[in-house]
DNA sequence: ATCGCCATGTTATAATATAACATACGTTTA
DNA sequence: TAAACGTATGTTATATTATAACATGGCGAT
């Protein structure tokens, strides 16, 4: 399997790549992520995650309600939403405030405190990781404020819906 | 009216301060701002903005309501929602997707970008400027993202809360 | 006086999310 | 093995947040 070119730039995610990269490689990880901490990796959890993961498109719960019931499964809200929660606890998914949608992580492995880029028009989005973000929360808060989390997501225009919106 | 201490540090709103600046600046500021503009400055617009301004609590859409109900005015979702939408629409309330809540604004006059830290304990929230905020955006993305906005929300313990959990 | 504009009011409903309880199944424990 | 337990899934109902669509009323411009 071809690799990508690195995700220096998270931006790759606008433009056409090889996407069973990412696919297969977060897939992978789940999986070994489930099974190194003892966590069931059930049919539920691995299908949610395949949705989430089939592009870098935001997912809204009610959306993967109607992908679950095309799937045979539940297809109650708590039934997504407690899938969410685990993913998101487990550190494989985001939520995305601004579309009230849910994304999977494109940077697995660590703990991270990640930001968004947004696209307003095509609505895909790119995760960035803290350091590319250019966010120095100490310089943000002094001494008086203990930072926890810190939710950034910037919205704006992706290269290709640039590209279109100039032709 | 004694001024506040300079807001250098937006972590004023957490501690005790006169808040009758803070008020009368804004309420002063949003006058000006709708005579100037030609906007028109209605009982239910200040009400809806006096409620904002009472502390720096941020308050949801329904909330707002009931307070609405009772001070006489009507209180169905869209008195509340559009009133907001004017008040962020003009640069005098922000909302805090987090909370799903809406503030005032403490950075008035000048179009700005807000980042916001958010007491997750008492849920007080200040408005850190966009210099104070060690958001770097453009180093964030690259050539091939237009940024258009940013959202951004650091959540935490205020020095309040700090001091009480201490106890 | 009539028209158009805009704020407010009303009714209904959409969209998102959670509470509370029921079932099913594998694992541990007695 | 049988009971007890923990956890995932399923179900029912409801809470919370937000918007669509249409009606009314005041007010200034023509
Ligand atoms: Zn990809
Ligand atoms: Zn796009
Ligand atoms: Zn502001
Ligand atoms: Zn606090």
């Amino acid at each position: 399997m071809k690799k990508n070119p690195t995700q220096k730039y998270a931006s790759i995610i606008f433009k056409k790549h090889n996407h069973n990269v990412c696919f297969n490689n977060a897939m992978k990880a789940f999986q070994k992520h489930c099974f190194e901490k003892n966590l069931k990796l059930t049919p539920l959890r691995i299908k949610v995650f395949e949705f989430l993961l089939r592009d870098h498109q935001p997912l809204g719960a009610y959306q993967i309600l109607d992908m679950l019931r095309d799937s045979g499964f539940g297809s109650t809200p708590p039934i997504a939403y407690r899938v969410l929660d685990f993913l998101i606890e487990q550190g494989f998914a985001h939520k995305i405030k601004r579309l009230n949608a849910f994304v999977a992580c494109s940077h697995l492995g660590s703990t991270h405190s990640p930001a968004f880029m947004i696209c307003r028009k095509c609505e895909k989005v790119a995760e960035i990781n803290e350091k590319e973000s250019g966010v120095n929360l100490k310089k943000a808060a002094p001494f008086d404020f203990k930072i926890e989390e810190a939710v950034i997501e910037v919205i704006g225009l992706c290269i290709s819906c640039i590209t279109v919106e100039a032709t």
